[in-house]
Order: structure tokens, then C-alpha cells, then sequence
DNA sequence: TCTGGGGTCCTAGGACCC
DNA sequence: TCTGGGGTCCTAGGACCC
């Protein structure tokens, strides 16, 4: 077993990959810019090189590119998942081929480790370029290659090879000189290390510390106090020491969500209930298929934030389980007894969802039907009695649940009323008070 | 008019127990 | 009258990733 001293990972990244996806069988979208677009072609989720010339960032809403739409000619393209997780399994069959210890780390990357693979080739960045050219000759698709020694230093390394052309798709830091290795990191915004987002860039910056060297300079004790474990880990491993370890068997989901904007919007409860039973089975699948039980079905709805002259109403629930099951018929029917006492009417639904938690190892499982009529009922009457406290103290002075597991982003304006919060087994008790 | 859909980990603070 | 302290569990929220 190698020390920490002497790891060796590559990542290897597909460039820009929904779009080389559709590139790959589309010749013609070659030299053209293009995007490829979320759900309802609602925004920009991946770039081609020409599109991030012109500034484009992700997550550009579709709508506000019309300009340079119309100027530049890009091509804007529904995305097709279907066919991205399938060119992604190519290449991660692959990889397989070239080391026996892989990481699919997401459907574009792949940590590969080169531990003891030495002897196989003149050098990691020989075995980079003869990846790249197998892919790109197998699958059509472009891709770079980092090679560090953590896990931090191969992103980062990779980052160079798609940022720099002299290295020609593939950067090795493992067999840089010092003195090089402190030229390119001296010229490298701290924002770009894996794990440094944002917010803690902002803070860096106001540290003093700017560039990817100023980072690696940094004491990781006055990291850690500042930043905490994890930034600690960071300035660690960009000095060499792999503290992230190659993790070849993916665990099993902790939380499986399942949500979707809706084109149009919804306002009956009968919409919302026909989207929530969708979300249950989608989300249900999964869960049968990593052979995990839930403890607790969470629904939450959303009117759409970006049309503040609407009236705004953002809410969810956790309905525990009596018992953990993987029981379709149990899990929407909770779902569904969560979603008539969040409802409410006379709002636009933008958006609906549900995430099973409390995830737990166990066998495919029937369970007892729900009652879902009675419970249903019951929610109805308490409903009736939020509806009464409300007319009492002030419209929305109380609240059924915790909207804090929906999106955060849309939720902050709304969260600034006063906010009663309970848990669905606990509301005879809290409505008693 | 039109604004994605998933995930993870860590931490602070409160409830509760002894 | 004097009014502890440590451990554990849970939740919400903040940060990050693709």
C-alpha cells in the first residue's frame, strides 16, 4: 500500500460535455456556438467554448441570450440525459482499461488512480494523451487530463490543461519543476481550487490571499479556524498531501429528490397531486433500486419567485413513517396526505417535489395501505383550524412545516414571516397549545 | 411572457438525559 | 440559599460540488 506521500490521481474531464454530446452526432453543430438547455428550455446548463467567449455564464436564463442569439447564431438545444449518461458509461468503460482503480466522480469526470502503473508508461502525461485519443477516436469526445498527487492538484491540474494550449490537453504536476509548478499557481485565482467556492473566495480575497499559491502558502491551523475541516483539507492537499481518498464504490444515497418546474403554472390540487405522484414513483424507483427504505417523505411546493407581483407561498412538510418501507403505495400516500395540508388555494404553483429521508439499508418491502381518506380527513379539519388561527392573528401569521429543505435561493423573502414550524405528527400537540 | 435538478458535508444550537 | 456539566441526538442553515 502506498503512503499518502506517494499518490498519484488523474481526473479526466469531458470538455463542455452535453454539448460535445450533441456535437458528436451532429457534425454540423461543430463550429457553431451552442448552449444545451434545462428543463423547459429554461436555462443555459452547458456552454460551448465560442458561447463562453461571449461571456455567457451557466445558468444564464434562455431568454435574456434573444441578442446574442440572434447576433451570434447559437444554437440552443433541449437536453437529452438519456443520451449524455450513456456516451458517459462509454467512457467510463474505457477508463476501466486503463486503471483498475476508478472514481466516477459525475457524469463527465473520473478519477483514475495511477498508483503502481508506472512501470506500464514513459510517464502519466504519455498515458494522458493516449486516454484523450482513444476517447476522442471511440466516442468523438474531447477531454483533458490532470495529473497530481491529491485529488485537489489533479482538478486543479486539469483545470491548466483545458485553460493553457502549450500543454496540449494534458498537465502533469507530478513531474513539473517547483519553480514552474509556483509560476502557473502564482497566476491562478484562489477561486478556482475544487472546494472553493464563491463565498469563501470573497473571504480569502479580504485575507489577502489571492492566488492558488497564496493558498497553498496559508497556514492550515489559521484555515481551519477560520474555514473549518474541510478548507483545512483543501490547503493540504494542494501541498501534496492526498487527504481525499479514492472512492471506487459509490455509497448509497443518503436523500433522493425528486422535482421539476412546471411549464405551465399549476393551481388545483389535483395538478399538484398528479406531479407529486409522478416524483414519488421517479423517486421511489431509485430507492427500490439501491435497495434502501425510507423513514420520512418530504413535499414541498413553490409559487415562482422571479414574479414577485404575485402573491408568494413557498411551504413543505416531512411526513415520517411509522415504519421505514419502500412501498410505493406507502410513500405517495404520505406524499400525498403532506401535500393537501401544505396546499392552499388562490396561489400559482411554479414548482413541486419530494425527497425521502431518513434512508436506511433494507429488502424490497410491502407494507400496510395507507388510509389515506381518513388521513386525508384529518388533514382537512386541520387545516380548517390553521385557516381559523390565521384569520385571528393576521393572513400567514402561522405556517405547517419547514420550507427550509426547498431551494433556498427562493425562499429567504418568504421565511422572513412569522413562521410556525412543526412536523406533521406533532401538529395535534402544537395546535392544542 | 420566459429563470434547472440533483447531491454532499459541516457546524451551531436546542432538547433531553444522566 | 446555593442553581453543573458532559454526552448525544436532532434540526436548520450555510457552504460546496456537478
Amino acid at each position: 500500500m502506498a503512503d499518502a506521500s506517494s499518490q498519484v490521481f488523474a481526473l479526466v474531464d469531458v470538455n463542455n460535455m452535453y454539448v460535445s454530446c450533441e456535437r458528436a452526432f451532429n457534425p454540423r453543430l461543430r463550429d457553431r456556438p451552442v448552449v444545451v438547455l434545462s428543463n423547459n428550455d429554461g436555462c443555459c446548463v452547458a456552454r460551448s467554448n465560442e458561447v463562453k467567449a461571449l461571456g455567457v455564464k451557466m445558468g444564464t436564463p434562455w431568454f435574456q441570450m434573444k441578442d446574442l442569439v440572434r447576433q451570434y447564431g447559437i444554437v440552443g438545444l433541449s437536453s437529452n440525459y438519456a443520451l449524455y449518461g450513456d456516451m458517459s458509461n462509454r467512457i467510463m468503460m474505457i477508463l476501466r482499461s486503463y486503471s483498475p482503480n476508478v472514481e466516477v466522480y459525475s457524469i463527465d469526470e473520473s478519477f483514475l488512480s495511477l498508483n503502481g502503473l508506472g512501470g506500464l508508461w514513459p510517464s502519466p502525461t504519455a498515458m494522458g494523451q493516449a486516454i484523450r485519443a482513444q476517447i476522442l477516436q471511440w466516442t468523438s469526445l474531447p477531454v483533458c487530463v490532470g495529473v497530481g498527487s491529491s485529488k485537489t492538484l489533479a482538478k486543479l491540474a486539469n483545470h491548466v490543461a483545458k485553460k493553457v494550449p502549450l500543454f496540449d490537453s494534458v498537465c502533469d504536476f507530478t513531474n513539473m519543476s517547483a519553480a514552474r509548478e509556483r509560476w502557473l499557481f502564482e497566476r491562478i485565482d484562489v477561486g478556482e481550487v475544487w472546494g472553493v467556492g464563491r463565498r469563501i473566495a470573497a473571504k480569502l480575497h479580504d485575507m489577502d490571499i489571492h492566488t492558488v499559491q497564496d493558498l497553498k502558502n496559508a497556514s492550515p491551523r489559521d484555515i481551519r479556524a477560520r474555514f473549518g475541516v474541510v478548507m483545512e483539507r483543501t490547503c493540504q492537499e494542494l501541498r501534496g498531501l492526498s487527504c481525499l481518498a479514492l472512492e471506487e464504490v459509490a455509497p448509497p444515497r443518503q436523500e433522493i429528490v425528486s422535482s421539476k418546474s412546471f411549464g405551465a403554472m399549476a393551481v388545483s390540487l389535483a395538478e399538484l397531486e398528479e406531479a407529486v405522484s409522478t416524483y414519488i414513483a421517479r423517486a421511489g424507483e431509485k430507492l427500490r433500486a439501491q435497495r434502501s427504505v425510507c423513514g420520512a417523505v418530504h413535499v414541498f411546493v413553490q409559487t415562482n419567485p422571479f414574479r414577485q407581483q404575485d402573491p408568494q407561498y413557498s411551504n413543505g412538510l416531512t411526513v415520517p413513517l411509522i415504519e421505514p418501507t419502500n412501498d410505493n403505495r406507502i410513500l405517495a400516500g404520505a406524499a400525498l396526505l403532506g401535500l393537501a395540508a401544505i396546499y392552499r388555494e388562490g396561489f400559482q404553483y411554479k414548482k413541486a417535489g419530494v425527497m425521502l429521508m431518513n434512508l436506511a439499508p433494507g429488502a424490497i418491502r410491502q407494507g400496510t395501505l395507507f388510509d389515506a381518506p381518513r388521513e386525508r380527513e384529518k388533514s382537512v379539519r386541520v387545516m380548517a383550524a390553521l385557516d381559523a388561527l390565521n384569520q385571528r392573528f393576521g393572513r400567514d401569521a402561522v405556517h405547517l412545516g419547514s420550507a427550509g429543505l426547498a431551494p433556498r435561493w427562493a425562499m429567504r423573502a418568504e421565511n422572513k414571516t412569522p413562521c410556525y414550524t412543526t412536523r406533521w405528527d406533532e401538529l395535534p400537540r402544537a395546535l392544542a397549545n
